[in-house]
DNA sequence: ATCCCACGTTAATTAACGTTAACTTACGCG
DNA sequence: CGCGTAAGTTAACGTTAATTAACGTGGGAT
């Protein structure tokens, strides 16, 4: 192993991104435990068993995606938030960067919620940490952004509505048909559906500080109007 | 078959529905194709293939989960939409009525959107149709209760919001930790739950209704501010 | 008393799936 | 040239899981 002269010339992937790839698509179809090995491969062109070749088994190619697609998402937020101008600024960037997560990379933002169960004790545990994570960002951006919910009374109610938040984004997969085509008269353009996903956050994270702004919603018990 | 003096007693819920539970249960926590008949048979007493006196097979259980829960909600739905009192209130009515509906039965509101790809193809259109209809429900109420997505050319944008409103709180499974206790430590009450979800899901759509009311959003492919 | 049927049980059947083994092929390199 | 390694192939193995068969059993209605 001395030389190596890789570079996969202008042709496709390399193999390891191409099985990423259809894996992802397929699991996202059908379910991690609805897809056989073989037909992963059929998928890239190759039989089987070759697929061990280039990851250790099944459970290797889901925990890649999803610890791949945790890190992708807690690293970009990162940089998102701390872009410069401001708690207000660095939330709409980490929500615009979470709606082009869903709508371009629909497959892993299904599997990323869909699928944790299937991942053995050790790998489950990392991809919890980075969510973990990326969950933190965005509740302490949201709590700068919207004063009334930095109130240490209100955290629960901003951890609640960042997961809420999470939940209305990543909706688009249930709410834009099956993947290939992307526009479809279904409804809306991708572009029409980001800015309308953007608003709604936002509507949704006011919603929410205004209620604890004015009256009663977290620790109290009292029922509302 | 020409007496039948049933009535369970007093005693615990029929087979059938005790099954159900279980099912229910065991489908949310570890997937459809995760979890066998035998440790089905296993949580409600009896063992195996025992399940087979009571159901036509697994995937009839699934089946039955899925059509009743869908059922339901549609029922329920059209009785809170017509309650009397506008739109608003009808509104208003329809978000309790899910926000219910996803705390109370968090099992099947998971199966609900996770599992439907295991049904059999006329399973699978039933369920269709009837999530046709509740959502059709939905987008019917939220128009009249917000004028500006009355708007014809705002349809798609009423029908956008709406499934992103199901995805704000049907995303309560994820954050309120494992299913059993609910006064736990780790955040709101279900009653404050309740009442921010309720917050939250109207926060988006006045925040969609404004948008289509001033500026941009839908059919218009220029970009927002 | 007896029949029968709802409700279970365990054993057998069959299919599928993940993984490993054994073997082949192409090719960069000393 | 000859060798090692990356990347496949097909065949075989062991397990598991759903479903069916064959067989009990106990309690109500006739």
């Amino acid at each position: 192993m001395g030389s190596m002269s890789n570079v996969p010339a202008a042709s496709a992937l390399p193999r390891r991104d191409q099985i990423r790839r259809e894996a992802a698509r397929l699991f996202a179809a059908r379910g991690f435990l609805g897809v056989g090995v073989d037909e992963i491969g059929k998928a890239v062109g190759i039989s089987g068993p070759g697929l061990y070749r280039h990851f250790a088994g099944k459970d290797a190619m889901l925990a890649d995606l999803l610890i791949g697609i945790s890190e992708r998402l807690l690293e970009e937020g990162r940089r998102r938030a701390g872009g410069g101008d401001g708690p207000s600024a660095g939330l709409d960037a980490l929500i615009s960067g979470h709606v082009d997560f869903a709508l371009n990379d629909r497959d892993l933002i299904t599997l990323h919620d869909r699928e944790l169960l299937n991942l053995k004790e050790e790998d489950r545990r990392t991809v919890r940490r980075l969510q973990r994570g990326y969950v933190e960002l965005w509740v302490d951006v949201v709590r700068q952004a919207y004063p009334p919910l930095a109130d240490p009374t209100a955290e629960p109610v901003a951890r609640a509505a960042v997961h809420a938040v999470f939940g209305l984004i990543n909706s688009t997969p249930h709410s834009l048909g099956p993947n290939p085509a992307q526009g479809e008269r279904t409804g809306l353009q991708r572009d029409g559906m980001a800015a309308l996903l953007h608003t709604l956050a936002h509507g949704a994270f006011a919603a929410a500080a205004d209620s604890v702004g004015s009256d009663s919603a977290a620790t109290d018990p009292s029922e509302r109007a």
